[in-house]
This record gives C-alpha cells, structure tokens and sequence, in this order.
DNA sequence: AAATTAGACTTGTTATAACAAGTTAGCAAA
DNA sequence: TTTGCTAACTTGTTATAACAAGTCTAATTT
C-alpha cells in the first residue's frame, strides 16, 4: 500500500498546527505555496488541505485563504430537563435568538404520531442563532392545544421556555445523542459545508398527566457545541453547573464565534 | 451565484436514495455511469458521489463500487453509570470484544493530573470490537492502586465491568458527548475514512470515599452508535433503558452482570 | 476438476490546464 | 479626501489524461 502524497501534506501541515507552529487563526500557506513547497501540482495540493478541513482543523474562505480553526464547544447541560435554557447558555456568554421559520399544524408522520398518541400537531422549526450566528435547527412537534394556547411565545422562544414559563412542568424527557453529517438544505441553514459533523439531540417530553406532549430534534453544529450530562447513583442529580473543563470565557467564545 | 454540476447530480442521486430507487445496500452507478448519465468528466462524477459519501449516504469500496450505506445504529444507554456495558449491548443483539492496545504507568498530562488529583496513573487503549467489527477506541486513565490491583481482568474487558465485578461502586459520572472527525490515526483503527465522524464520550467516574478514580473518553462511530439518556425531574433516575419497561434496582444491576 | 491467468471492470492518485468568482490593497479619478 | 476601479492575490469548478491498484469473471492451463 502506497502512502498518498496528499495524505503526506496533510499530516505535515497537521503536525505544524499541533505543534504550534500555525496557532488559531492563522493563515495556512496558499495553495500554490504548497504547490512551490512541496512540488505538487493544484490538484494534491487541494486535497491536503480538503483532508485538514475534514478532520476540522482548518475552514476555508474563498478568496481569503485557509485558517487554523479555534475549537472550543458551547455545553448544553442536561441536567436539568430544561434543554436550551437561555440563562443556561447565557452563562456561558452566548447571546441565543430565535428565528422561527416555520410554525404550522401538520398530519404527522407515522413515527411521532406513535409517539405523541395522536394524528394532528404543531410543526416548529427554528433556527437559533448564537451572538447572531446560526448554531442550531431545532425542529420540533408539539400537541395541538399547547401550540395553539402559546403560539404567540412559541413562535419568539424556544419550547421548554414557553411551557415552563406556563406553568407547564414536564415530568420526564427520553433523549438519544448523536451524531450526523449536513445534508444540503442544513448546511445552507447552518452555513456549513456539505457534510460538516452536526450533533443531534432527539428528545421526548412527557408529564405525569398528559404523557407524550412534545418530540423533536435539535441539531446542532458539531464543531461548537457539546452536550454535559451527570449521572448520580444515589438519584439525587447534580443541578449546579458541570462540565466547567469545556466551558470557556465570554471573550474567547466571542471569537470563536466570530 | 452559480449552483455547481457536482451538487446538482448528487443531490439528484439523494433523492432516487432517500425515494428509494436506490435501496440499502444497493450499488449505485460507478463513475463511467455517471459521466455518461449526466454528460460530465470524471472529476465531476467523483465529486458527487464525494457528496455523498461526505453525507453519510454511501460508501465505496475501491474495485468494487458505491453502496448505499445502511444506518442503524447500537444504543449506549447512559441510564446507569455503567457505560459499555456487554449485557447491555448485548440486548441488541451485538457480540462485544475488547482489544486491549496499551496498558501501561505513565505520568499523567496535566488535565488529567488535575482530574485524578496524582500525577501518576494506568493508561489502557483498547479497540471494542462488535460482532468482530472495530466500532470504538477507548482511552481512560485509572489510578495506579486500582490499575495495578486488577491488571488481569482490565486487559480482557472494559474498565467500568472490571470495577463493579470488584465490588467497586461508582457513585458518580460526569460525562461530556460531542462529535469529532477521525484523524489519521483512529482513522486506521476504526477503519473508516479520514474526517469519518466520531462521537466522543469524554467521563470522569468518582467514587464517594476515594474520589475521582477515572477518567477517559470513548471515541464511536458516529455512524454506527448514538447515546441515550432519560432525564427524571423528580430525581428518582430511571435505571431501565429506554424501550425496556423494568426497572432494575442497583443491587440487582450488579448480580446481573455476573 | 482444480488452479492459474488474463482481461474487463471498479475506484485511487496525480498532472496540466483554463476559467469563474470572492478579497484586498493600491492607484487613479472625482 | 473620498470614491471607484483595476490588478493581483485567493479559492471554486470543470475538463482531459495517464497510470496504479483492488475485484471479479471467464477462459486457459495444469
């Protein structure tokens, strides 16, 4: 088995962005430096650096050059069953906006209709924006009444913020977590590549009385966001802040998000 | 802006995948095929089906073809702290075998030193094969007492098995899940491509007397595995898996894994 | 019949070439 | 000074071409 050439730069030029040599946010040679560099032609050239871009080291910017992406991840903390919680994010220095784009009653598919126990809901999908850059697509059923009763704030906030701000205290969520790549309609809403690893928290939303009232996922980009979890034996949950290892500063995060 | 050959014909494959004119398993039209379907050269043709493969849609197998990709993926269950637990994933109907690649006394990086609160501990890299298949590359640190005290029965299987067979109770885990792309290395682990998603699962496990005595991530297929969770707002954790109605009691979690 | 081989597939790597399009800095015109 | 445009960068798309290497079938040889 022969070793690529391509493969051969891009190890290279990952071995100068491990040691230090290219820091965050710098500018990585162009492609016809690596051409001159290491006496390859455009084609090779392109695909060291399409190796470092799919290992998310670098992002690419037309007409601007690559640079040495800077990865530090937004938590989302499960702790508490409040996912998406503005103050929770907030901590972390993040300024979260919704942007509903669509918010209508539909027949639901099979799946959730099992789910919900019932044939008609509310479809929300909203694209959250993180100190106004796209970060998440929620996309979200929810029981008929409860979307007609808060369509108003539904329509401004995330769901779980609507239904506690009601009253309404969910009992129970299943969750699963996992990971996916952007097909093209979510990379456009996402600004990504094609591809790009996304995390999907699929979740559902009971209460001892009504059972099932909301299901849906939220899918985020996986280069900026993580999900914290505490499992306690005796039960008794840990509700205070953890996971402070990834969490970062305000002006750090700023700039990774910018 | 233009809309570029590449995207339009794999969006156009997309679609006969997802309307199901290309089924699971299937082999999709090699790249001569394309250049005559769709009139376009060679570089084209490869950079759709790049989109696609980029989309977790199919695979390609040199001298053979593109297929389209099979997705059903194995459930850990973060109910219990006992994560990569065989039983549980036995359930579902997968055989798991532990590869050990490294065990030995190192001195710790400072993070963990900071986590495991010595500057000494067990490092162990093992390979979990499913059904004989590499699916996850797991990395922990164990203090050293532990470590030494239980060598034998770590080299054979996971770390959290091994302490609960010992009496050893975790109290409690923290745990972050986030997404990563493979780099060269696991690349060649898990056998998949470079920038193949991962999902990470980073955890410290504590015990009540002796405190952090663990720590590590475990790094899946994204395509092939996902995380879940039920949260409890009463507290009282739910210790059945999700879709398994009985709930098992802590005592009797540990007969079960004997 | 069994083993080998050749040929016709498949994808992988790499080169050269041309044009399109986004970015930026500097120069020239208003 | 400010505006606007050009020129020189950058990455993006696409074509043609050649050879390497893995896979499979069928014909050939043992």
């Amino acid at each position: 088995m022969t070793f690529p050439l391509h493969l051969a730069i891009s190890e290279q030029l990952r071995d100068r962005i491990l040691n230090g040599s290219y820091r965050s946010g710098d500018r990585l040679p162009s492609e016809h430096q690596i051409m001159a560099e290491f006496a390859v032609s455009r084609i090779t050239a392109r695909r060291a650096i399409s190796n470092l871009t799919q290992q998310g080291l670098v992002t690419v910017q037309k007409g601007k050059g690559v640079f040495v992406a800077t990865q530090q991840k937004v938590t989302y903390s499960l702790s508490s069953p409040l996912t998406f919680l503005e103050t929770d994010i907030a901590r972390q220095g993040v300024t979260v906006t919704v942007q509903t784009l669509v918010f209508e009653s539909v027949t639901l598919p099979i799946e959730v209709a099992a789910i919900l126990k019932c044939s008609i809901a509310y479809l929300q999908k909203k694209v959250l924006l993180f100190n106004g850059i796209p970060g998440c697509v929620d996309v979200t059923y929810i029981l008929p009444e409860l979307g007609k009763a808060y369509e108003a704030e539904l329509l401004e906030q995330m769901t779980f913020t609507t239904l506690e701000r009601n009253g309404m205290t969910i009992d129970k969520i299943d969750a699963t977590i996992e990971c996916t790549q952007a097909d093209y309609e979510t990379s456009e809403q996402l600004e990504v590549t094609l591809g790009h690893p996304l995390i999907v928290y699929r979740h559902t939303a009971y209460t001892d009385d009504r059972g099932a009232i909301v299901h849906g996922e939220s899918i985020s980009r996986g280069d900026r966001f993580c999900y914290s979890v505490s499992i306690d034996r005796n039960g008794s949950r840990d509700l205070s802040s953890i996971g402070t290892k990834n969490r970062i500063k305000d002006s750090e995060l700023l700039e990774s998000l910018c």
